[in-house]
DNA sequence: TGAAAGTCTACTTGTATTATAGACTTTCTT
DNA sequence: AAGAAAGTCTATAATACAAGTAGACTTTCA
């Protein structure tokens, strides 16, 4: 049941570009500033970056005083999304997905327990990072008790 | 997010064990039935049930007319402890797993945003799985609607 | 024009998954 | 006692995937 280090990297990137800066504006952060503060290797970075721009969730200028930015805004984005885009479906199992769906051999789907048990546990985890945007986590971690 | 064909033919086989038989006592199964109801390669079922075995969730007998079945009944083993046996923590990510923590290397564990959301989602799966046993299975399996 | 940034694709390397093989042990039946 | 039927155990192979590295290319700006 894990997330693949693509994904934990790519959720801590965009999380860090939904942190809104001093002034209040949205983040503009190059590959190096974010590999640097999150321990990332730079290379393995920009791969992933360019994956989440492609599928449309981040901008990016290039040249002199580029980097990334959010394609929208902080709350419009779920972790659900990025985690999709970074590591597939979120089912354990084929069977339960919604979006890669493939038959398990199982004798019949309808009457097949484990695909029932698994059927929640997708939904669960669907639920939960489907639910929770980058606003929901940046909110959350601003008003953590001390 | 996945589960690995270990863990799903663990728990397939599992579930099958614990379908009570035509005259209501306890399944004894042996490997080459499940392996063919279940379509599992004979060998690796093998493995998979020798672990199962070698953690206590499983008794066997060998020679002519032996098998395996459950060592406990249904409703006190969880799908929890079998997933947990074959395929390792349940926590998408080692810095919320309680059994097999390891720190994550961000800059503040407190802090990080990644780890409350994964910690929740960690939550929801080991409620899940944790509360769900063999008998709640084959319960509701038995008692589909048509 | 050149340095600073992102873009893109290919490659490498390591490790985990998914098996397969085969020799061994126990148990039952005859 | 023999032999077949079952599980036990360990090693190995084959594959796939994750994680990371490399390098040539493009865009932008001063």
């Amino acid at each position: 049941m894990r997330l693949s280090k693509r994904g934990e990297y790519g959720l801590r990137a965009m999380i860090m570009l939904a942190t809104p800066s001093a002034d209040g504006r949205p983040s503009v952060l190059q590959i190096r500033e974010i590999s640097q503060h999150e321990q990332i290797p730079g290379k393995f970075l920009e791969q992933i970056l360019l994956s989440l721009k492609n599928a449309g969730l981040l901008h990016s200028k290039m040249g002199v005083g580029g980097g990334y930015h959010l394609a929208k805004p902080p709350n419009e984005i779920s972790l659900g999304q990025i985690v999709r885009i970074l590591d597939g479906p979120l089912a354990p199992v084929k069977c339960v997905s919604q979006m890669a769906y493939e038959p398990c051999g199982c004798p019949d789907e309808e009457t097949c327990g484990l695909r029932l048990v698994m059927g929640d546990v997708r939904n669960a985890i669907a639920n939960l990072l489907d639910g929770t945007s980058l606003a929901d986590v940046t909110l959350r971690v601003h008003s953590l008790p001390e």
